[in-house]
DNA sequence: TGTACATCAGTGAACGCGCGTTCACTGATGTAC
DNA sequence: TGTACATCAGTGAACGCGCGTTCACTGATGTAC
């Protein structure tokens, strides 16, 4: 979470932001993000209210800088994955086990959107690295010569002019990406409830059969 | 939302009751569920905070009622294009359709779970309604009576004894409603964004592959 | 049909709570000469 | 090295707000004879 500072008082500020952080995140556990207090999150530190407004200029801030830590922590999740040379089955399990270890924090991204808050672009920067890993991990070599990783990591609006989704390496990541949450979305809500059968398996099943190669003739209305 | 009922002060309260809720609803429209009050919906209606208690014994109550009405409506929607003879690409496009509706409706049961809730029997019943007519439409006689995705279904309690669909068949409905979902949860939740391209085809395409019978031998693996 | 009674919708005041946020202030910590 | 000054963390009081919920009460509506 923090980065080296040199000055003593940096160096505490970051130490407080981030306790800060450990307990909204430990109170997001508990309840979601709606119920994030400041003046809780003062008081089981043992301060008063008003003195977090010294670490965050406010609510707003705090939630923004949460979201922004999660999509970071699933980025390095799944860019170590995808560097460590995985497949796409195994990359599915990872993320779900990433979602598994803390499912607010999966929430607070994929989960219903935090009414009137919107992303600022260094966080729709960072849910492009992820997209990119999905599309490298989707490419298929036959598809197309050119791999699109850089293309992504630039500017998000030359994503469907640079990336015709007729591609089939596109098609794979967009169903890799929706297959995926469609499961842990269901999962994590408890949906799965009473039916006894492990989502890891239905998921493993479900990004298999994406890698069989069938998508390539259903590309046409795209 | 209301049945029809014979003395006038029982009309009325059933009156009242809908009025409350639609109210509710447009409220959740604008800013979800977690920031609806008895006290704003009463506002509203040019009444004062305790008259809503004639009517509903408190927050919760009145939750519990919006999310079993949208429930209701899915169910109801669902089966009626079942009755009308839909295929399955047909039906997820209804569904679709159905959430965009009202985004909040669909949030509401689908999105993130309201903290503290759980939900009353009724109301898991409605939802076995739906999954039965997914059951069906995912029906295909020709499947055989067991495969290795039995091992999925291990443990099930109610749902493999009461429902009379193969194997093969359970797991395309859950595949239905996994890739439904995940289409859906992120197109609603927004992060689909820049991406210029119609959801509505993504949705159809995972739809008809689930369809075209590959399933079967995807199994061995469990 | 009118009258007496019971039922019930809705009010206004009140309770206790927690929230986000501002403000003026104290006391400790780091900095410069 | 010590001293003077500036910086900044944290406090406590206060503001205004809205929430859910209870309570005793008024006035209208339906019911029974």
């Amino acid at each position: 979470m923090t980065e080296s500072v040199r000055k003593p008082r940096e160096r505490y500020r970051a130490q407080v932001r981030d306790e800060v952080k450990r307990h909204a995140w430990s109170q997001i556990a508990g309840a979601g993000v709606t119920t994030l207090s400041l003046n809780a999150i003062a008081k089981e530190m043992g301060m008063s209210g008003p003195a977090l407004y010294r670490y965050f200029s406010g609510r707003d801030e705090l939630i923004t800088e949460l979201i922004r830590d999660a999509y970071r922590s699933l980025a390095d999740t799944v860019r170590a994955a995808f560097e460590a040379g995985t497949t796409a089955v195994a990359l599915a399990a990872v993320i779900r086990k990433w979602a598994l270890s803390d499912p607010h924090r999966y929430l607070l991204i994929y989960g219903t959107p935090v009414p009137g808050y919107h992303a600022p672009d260094e966080i729709t920067a960072i849910s492009n690295e992820i997209l990119a890993v999905l599309l490298e991990v989707c490419a298929d070599p036959s598809d197309q010569p050119k791999t699109p990783f850089d293309v992504l990591l630039g500017t998000n609006r030359e994503w469907a002019s640079a990336l015709p989704a007729s591609s089939p390496t596109v098609h794979r990541a967009l169903s890799f990406w929706t297959r995926l949450q469609g499961v842990l979305s269901l999962e994590l809500a408890g949906h799965f409830g009473p039916m006894g059968f492990d989502p890891g398996l239905l998921l493993a099943e479900e990004v298999a059969e994406l890698s069989s190669g069938l998508s390539s003739g259903l590309s046409s209305g795209l």
